[in-house]
DNA sequence: GACTATACGGAACGATGGTTCCGTTTGTCA
DNA sequence: TGACAAACGGAACCATCGTTCCGTATAGTC
């Protein structure tokens, strides 16, 4: 999921078997613990959720935002994956509307996707840029080709087309729009198609 | 702008001079405050914008959330009467666009706004609700004279509306997307015209 | 089995921010 | 102008939460 084999900051050396063990359960809990609740919840709770003290967190990752950090690489990268997936794949306007609605399905599952979205950028450090421009990258490939086979209308910048995205995750976050996300994505689509 | 002559709560004696003008000096801080940084500002900011302590501020609200409420109320109200005042005069298809590309434009300006439009109905109070139902009446009203004038899709809702417009509303909070906010609307509406 | 570096747990610390309390000030009314 | 209720200011209070510290436990090694 996240991460693979790691050795301490300083010292080059293994981690310990424990510590490798505790490492990966912080992880997955802080995975469904923001997914669920947000970037907002105590970090007591992802620690009790790993069944690890709070130090035990900090020796791993030295700051709550670090943490978060880690785990929205992670969720950018598997959205950069899919996107890539789709490039070349049969019919390309397919490919780019089936892609934005996996985009939003994924968002109602897990809220802390909507930040590698939309705050990401904003707030956090060097090491998400990168990833993040990555995915961008992904994503606008996704569109010219939709484009060029006719598909998507040809005067929509890539940022346009994040941005909506964004926004509608960013609803798909709230109890109450939820059950309209479907329907909100369908209308986009319609709005991106080229006018006959 | 917020309130008329107010009478204390419990007594209904009229209130003092300067509790009146400590009154209004809050509201409008926090008017301004609350638009320019969002609902997490410190009330001691909203104090000394005003020029108030903060024990004045909670003499006048009983609590932070309360005297957002006012203010979200004053707003809800004021979308409300322009979504009224365009009903019935001219094109039908134009006031419905029109008047999306109004909200979303006061989104930007005023952050607060997109909590009347998505936050509100889930977090806040009783005195909320009525206002808010009210000016989904008066938008659901503005949609189905532009669905029946042919200018909208017959098969969209007016909760798929306001979920739209408020996922471009909080889109719009974030400085990076806000400068495709208008690209976004023309998108959005453009999805919601009846296919041809 | 003993030794040591590594890791653990969770109490304690410090910052932030909402709310309360109370001594002082001020508007109002006679 | 004097008296009193009403209102004011802001220090102090308390809860929350991120982060640190240190005494204890344990994996790895000889």
């Amino acid at each position: 999921m996240v991460g693979g084999d790691e050795v301490t900051e300083e010292t080059g050396r293994p981690l310990r078997a424990d510590a490798l063990r505790n490492r990966t359960r912080v992880l997955e809990a802080a995975e469904a613990v923001f997914a669920a609740e947000g970037l907002s919840v105590p970090v007591d709770v992802i620690a009790e959720k790993a069944g690890v003290g709070v130090g035990t967190l900090y020796r791993h990752f030295p700051t709550k935002e670090k943490l978060f950090e880690a785990i929205l690489v992670a969720r950018i990268t598997e959205i950069t994956e899919v996107a890539r997936a789709r490039l070349n794949v049969g019919d390309a306007g397919a490919a780019f509307f089936g892609f934005l609605e996996y985009l939003v399905g994924e968002a109602v599952l897990k809220r802390d996707l909507i930040m590698a979205l939309a705050d990401a950028g904003v707030e956090f450090e060097v090491a998400v840029a990168p990833v993040k421009e990555e995915m961008g990258d992904a994503v606008a490939a996704l569109l010219r080709a939709a484009q060029d086979a006719g598909a998507v209308r040809a005067d929509v910048e890539p940022e346009v087309v994040m941005s909506l995205i964004g926004a509608t995750c960013m609803a798909a976050e709230r109890p109450d729009m939820a059950v309209c996300s479907q329907a909100m994505v369908r209308i986009v689509c319609d709005g991106l198609k080229v006018s006959r």
